[in-house]
DNA sequence: GTCTATATGTGGATAGAC
DNA sequence: GTCTATCCACATATAGAC
């Protein structure tokens, strides 16, 4: 957090070794999980010496830290910029649901094609995060998702007045871990398909059907 | 904190060694995870000695599989038991989406139920193996999970027949996510909630608010 | 900032007495 | 079947030269 802007990268080939460390750790986390992800896997795929690690992030935790709030925090606020321009244009009227599911679901297919791949893998990995156990994982991710959950609970109510809010904050933990496992597994799709129309690939037709899906669940009879 | 046996002043003659490993290696791999809990860990909370696992399963994974295929199969059999019940009580007709649901979603709660504690234990870890990334959990489930899938998908299709085939998959596969995610983290609705009505124990009503809100997004218009 | 070398701990697995 | 003792690979982290 030092060097980073003022410093020019003099070689324009690679990333400096902050950076790779990053993106390789991002990756090998979402294929391996966290703590079956080594240092020493990490540095040898980056092609950076071990100690690197410990010098830019201090220890492993710090670096799994960092890999999440490189791309949450913008993520996040995306989001919450996005419901905030619908509510400011909608001026006081209820949004309905399927704008708020907009701007949850498709902000996160922004990150991804805006960020090309290393978008999407960071989407699965906040997928596999939500699940792990890890309390260090867990506390970040109570804390980079606090302001999304208060604004997105916020909207709901408005736009669904009848659910009582015990009915709501439930709907809101499905919409949450449906985002999370559609993201963290959408190479396991193949479990259920025969069909090969189901290509995993295709992120925006996936999260367009999961919005479609969200908010009929959301606005399921009580 | 969690110690069951404590409870139990009358040690009616402790479980083999084998059983014992088998249930705290459940709650310990759902709790920390599968590369995270040492075999170490196991024996020492089973108060069993470190080389009997080695002894009665051979290696880890072939403990991680048992801890799997002891629950599962009778899990995915009353599903598809019940399913059976219900189209042979049709008579050929289509079944509606509520009981299709329920099917699925209700035979975890039986089995939640009638095992009391260590039933809900494993569904937790049903819903981490989900997204774990590791290749043995992944093919175990898929090839544990195969019927089900077979046989509600060609329900659904018949209570469904104007919805794509592409699009039903894909809806099974958001169905599958949000019951995996709910049993995984039921205890992170605090996440969400700040009030105290969303009670993660009451898993009754938590599945059937999910039910409720699974068959709306399976019935949302296409 | 980057490297080599190493300290220190823990993992799974096994050999062999009982 | 259960135990003790141990092997060995690999983990994170650090020290110190360059």
């Amino acid at each position: 957090m030092t060097s980073a802007s003022a410093a020019t990268p003099h070689d324009r080939e690679h990333h400096d070794t902050k950076a790779r460390i990053l993106e390789v750790a991002e990756r090998l986390f979402m294929e391996h999980g966290f703590s079956s992800t080594s240092l020493r896997m990490i540095t040898g795929e980056a092609k950076v010496n071990l100690a690197s690690v410990n010098y830019h992030f201090g220890t492993k935790e710090a670096l799994i830290e960092a890999v999440f709030t490189r791309r949450l925090a913008p993520l996040n606020q995306e989001r919450v910029n996005q419901l905030a321009a619908m509510e400011a244009h909608a001026a006081g009227a209820p949004l309905c649901v399927a704008q708020i599911v907009d701007a949850f679901v498709m902000s996160a297919l922004r990150l991804g094609e805006n960020q090309s791949e290393t978008g999407t893998v960071f989407l699965r990995l906040l997928g596999r995060a939500f699940s792990d156990p890890s309390s260090g994982v867990r506390g970040l991710l109570a804390k980079q998702y606090g302001n999304v959950v208060t604004r997105f609970k916020r909207a709901l109510a408005k736009a669904l007045p009848d659910l009582l809010e015990e009915d709501l904050v439930w709907r809101m933990h499905f919409m949450f871990g449906t985002m999370a496992y559609t993201n963290a597994s959408m190479d396991a799709i193949n479990l259920i398909a025969s069909c090969k129309s189901a290509d995993p690939q295709d992120q925006a037709a996936v999260l367009h059907r999961l919005a479609k899906f969200l908010v009929a669940g959301l606005q399921a009879p009580q």
